[in-house]
DNA sequence: GTCTATACGGCGATAGAC
DNA sequence: GTCTATCGCCGTATAGAC
């Protein structure tokens, strides 16, 4: 399971690896995540990064790609990172220490928001979102196999999509301070991990 | 379980029937479901509804109120609805299908990125989730003692939030074209529901 | 190739006419 | 209760300086 290219890659001018153009990227990483996509403009932007607004259209003459970027640089990490989970001795914790991380939710609540109404965002999210899950069922399968659970009552991806979704959902509605049925949820996930992965 | 009046008042000035705020509220909701909440400004909104901006200001001075007045609306609107499903011959099949609702899970998704930077839509969110999810906990409960489920093995809450979020995030997810997992999530669950709520 | 300056249009808000 | 005019702000687009 290499690291294959996303689908969509950012255009922008300039060199790519540029302390400027790395600088934006970042700013912009940040922004998303502390004020919502929403605030994320070429104004915003350029003034957490230091520079000049015009400077920043520079880079990214199309918002669009501002937000790939960001997405494209923490997907390839991301990848990268969930690849190895398999070599660890606890595959499905480490699976769901990874979907319990409450900045990634709120990442992703924004970027799923952006993506649905800016369609190239969209299929980058997608694609990315897709890369991540492969990489989770690289690992989760042969675990599954090894602790004797049958594909039939426990098809590794659905046991991927359920430990991911679950905790995301979790910390959504968290976020707005509503919390009925997670504490049962997450007992009976963790049940069933003490079980088949005992620590 | 009656329906409870949420926290969270819309405020705005003008008579709570009147046509024109009516047909204001209902204007937002679609702009919301179609075009996403960042297309929601008092011009848009007053050209849908065929007044002026300056109406929908009048009605709405802050556009927090807006938004919670459609949010609140639909929620008492819902909750109505899904206080009926235990009298349903099939309660889990109901809200099964409640949850499989394409549009439910775009406008979830809007409300939520929007109430991620908005305090008072939050919110207004958060405790229209919980009355929803009481509603179904009321219905649900009495199910699954009846089909003979035990509540440790199948908490009534945690049955309620499983059957409700992975159909929404399976939403979320096909908006942007990802699919691994969702068929055999559904299968898994279909199963279930067949098993202890046969057709 | 990098970067700045400026113009434009749509936004929420306000004051006030009818 | 309804509507207009207007203001300052800000995201975006563009022309051109270095």
């Amino acid at each position: 399971m290499g690291i294959e290219p996303p689908l969509v890659r950012s255009r922008s001018v300039g060199v790519r690896g540029s302390r400027t153009r790395t600088e934006i990227v970042r700013a912009t990483g940040e922004l998303t995540l502390e004020r919502g996509y929403a605030a994320v403009t070429y104004r915003s932007v350029a003034t957490r990064a230091g520079v000049t607004a015009g400077l920043v259209q520079y880079y990214f003459p199309d918002m669009d790609d501002l937000f790939i970027a960001v997405l494209t640089d923490s997907t390839d990490e991301l990848v990268v990172r969930l690849s190895r989970v398999g070599e660890s001795a606890h595959p499905l914790r480490e699976v769901w220490a990874y979907a319990n991380d409450p900045a990634g939710a709120r990442l992703l609540l924004e970027f799923m928001a952006l993506a649905n109404h800016r369609k190239r965002v969209g299929q980058v999210i997608g694609a990315g979102g897709e890369r991540v899950r492969m990489a989770l069922l690289g690992a989760v399968t042969p675990a599954l196999r090894a602790y004797g659970l049958p594909e039939e009552e426990f098809p590794p991806a659905a046991v991927v999509f359920l430990m991911s979704a679950v905790p995301r959902m979790i910390h959504f509605e968290k976020m707005f301070g509503a919390s009925t049925g997670h504490a049962e949820m997450v007992e009976r996930i963790e049940t069933f991990l003490d079980r088949v992965e005992p620590r």
